[in-house]
DNA sequence: GGACACTATGACAACGTTGTCTCCTGCGGG
DNA sequence: CCCGCAGGAGACAACGTTGTCATAGTGTCC
């Protein structure tokens, strides 16, 4: 910046003046000021601003569990199109589904400066956030509430949709239902078990604990589960897919199974309509997931200071085969 | 800091020498220091220091078409995990195929002071750069060259994979094969044009230009187009899907389509062997993609002043089904 | 002609850090 | 007893900006 003003032949301020558009700048000045400008390629230091001005930084930090996973990555480009609108760059990151990389992000982004953060959690223990937020950076929970403190969530209906799967497959005649979760450690696996459950008395099924196989989803794991679960006598005539992962790995593995049960999954997902036959799942729309949860932190960025909200986003069943077959 | 300073009762130094772990702190005082940035939830504001240090900032930025696409968000998933292992963030973007969108992103992060970008580029024009590369600013554009000017480069190999899709086709006995591309302004798609017309003069096929629908691909296009290619007398008997977009809704528009033709898309995609036939795909690593440019991206952040480089990756055809149906 | 308003500009401090230099204290060796 | 040296700590400037205040020049009005 002094080599433009030395350039231009005017103090350092003056150059301020131009680059900020204030007015009372003789418009030859500012002229000169703009040439010399691009002339050296000047380009003004945002962080050297932004601590000067004590303002905000501009930028909003991100952390789910998976940038890659298509089901985050819709999640990001929600926020994004928000942060846009507001603004605000996105910093991004990959908790892994580990609560210490989770932290390590979140103070990461707090050192930084943000001016606030989404986070999908991936630990129980939000406690080290306490003094960030009271730091004033507002926090917003995505999908899965905050384990220890009370913080703003904005989460999908885990419970209803889980039983809504478990209704629709009773109707179309099924009375031993399996269920394939993620790891019970996630929120939402635990909820939607739950929902399952609920779904079984509410149905007048009697739950079954052996139709019941939660985990962390591989291609092994789910393969294991299908055998172990469709084969036999007492074998289980429909499954419900916990997640979206789970669901393509059970689909995998029924590809070349003699018998297919019924099926229903938890998350939509792309071509799910194209599959033989057509997926039936619990959707929800993970854009406005997204889009909720940043509408709220800016909210709180400008000033918000009402109690922690709750938001819980409605699911639909979408029928599309998989789900409608008789055992 | 001044606060923590003057609750533990030592100079704003101290407390910077702590917070850095320098020597030449007594142990006590260490521990009065440390108790106060608890008590205080003190977290040192990375802005400042870089902005003192002029050291880098420890971010990277990362423009693509779209966040969201799952092939981008591979991509983005690839580089994140080269940024960690630098301890860098990464600052993500959209450009929505918006060459305007692409710059002032990639002016924003300038300004950030990121450590280097890497750039899936929109437009054709990347003049406004030079400035920022001259200052020192290390790009690497990634899947599609610079527009006007000599860069880092990392694509793959479109040519040679659209050439291959052809002639497993006419292996198979396809005389008339469509091509569906996304609009030719983008380098890709143009670039598997060409790919196809090389592939059909290698292959003794007289290339037909009523065979070719170029353009930004949406439902009705590709279906339009689906209609227009595969009916009457001389309708082509096998289709390739240009990118991973087209090739989704052109199977969405066959899905219901009396007679099928062969096809093979370039881009795999989750599910290609779950449909019904499975797809066969030309597939490039795009993990690979994002793990290439990012390495020679903070290759050149650690001062690796070599002349450009360009790198092209290599491409397999993955035959599953749906290319090796007869005429 | 002096008080006043207004325009255009600059000097300087401050944002929160850290690098450099300086200072103080205690200790061991001559 | 004095000197030098090392460990521990602080004062101060500087990073690149911008907010505040001051200043100089130019009309304008009574």
């Amino acid at each position: 910046m002094s080599d433009v003003a030395r350039l231009a032949g005017v103090s350092i301020k003056t150059v301020s003046r131009v680059v900020n558009d204030e007015p009372a700048v003789h418009p030859d000045t500012a002229e000169r000021v703009m040439a010399a400008i691009e002339q050296l390629g000047f380009r003004r230091n945002l962080g050297a601003r932004n601590l000067r001005r004590g303002s905000t930084t501009g930028t909003i930090g991100l952390i789910v569990e998976d940038v890659g996973n298509p089901f985050y990555s819709e999640l990001n480009r929600a926020v994004e199109r928000i942060a846009t609108s507001f603004g605000r760059q996105v910093l991004t990151g990959s908790s892994e589904e580990n609560s210490d990389r989770e932290r390590e992000l979140v103070l990461e982004f707090c050192a930084r400066r943000v001016d606030g953060i989404l986070v999908v959690p991936a630990g129980l223990q939000h406690g080290y956030l306490v003094p960030e937020m009271r730091a004033g950076t507002p926090v917003v929970f995505i999908d899965r509430p905050a384990g220890d403190i009370v913080a703003d969530t904005v989460l999908v209906d885990n419970l209803g949709g889980t039983i809504e799967a478990v209704t629709h497959l009773a109707q179309h005649g099924h009375r031993r239902i399996a269920f394939l979760g993620d790891s019970p450690d996630i929120f939402t696996a635990a909820e939607r078990l739950r929902g399952f459950r609920e779904g079984c008395v509410r149905n007048g099924i009697s739950y079954d604990e052996s139709l019941v196989s939660m985990g962390t989803p591989t291609p092994d794991s789910v393969g294991d589960a299908v055998k172990r679960l469709l084969d036999g006598p007492d074998a289980a005539t429909a499954v419900i897919a916990g997640n979206n992962r789970v669901a393509v790995h059970l689909l995998r593995a029924l590809a070349h199974a003699e018998r297919r049960p019924a099926m229903v999954g938890f998350d939509d997902f792309e071509l799910a309509d194209l599959l033989n036959p057509p997926v039936t799942v619990v959707a929800h729309d993970v854009s406005a997931l997204g889009h909720a949860a940043a509408e709220l932190l800016f909210a709180r960025v400008q000033g918000d200071q009402s109690p922690p909200r709750k938001v819980v986003l409605p699911v639909h069943l979408v029928a599309r085969g998989s789900g409608e077959v008789a055992p």
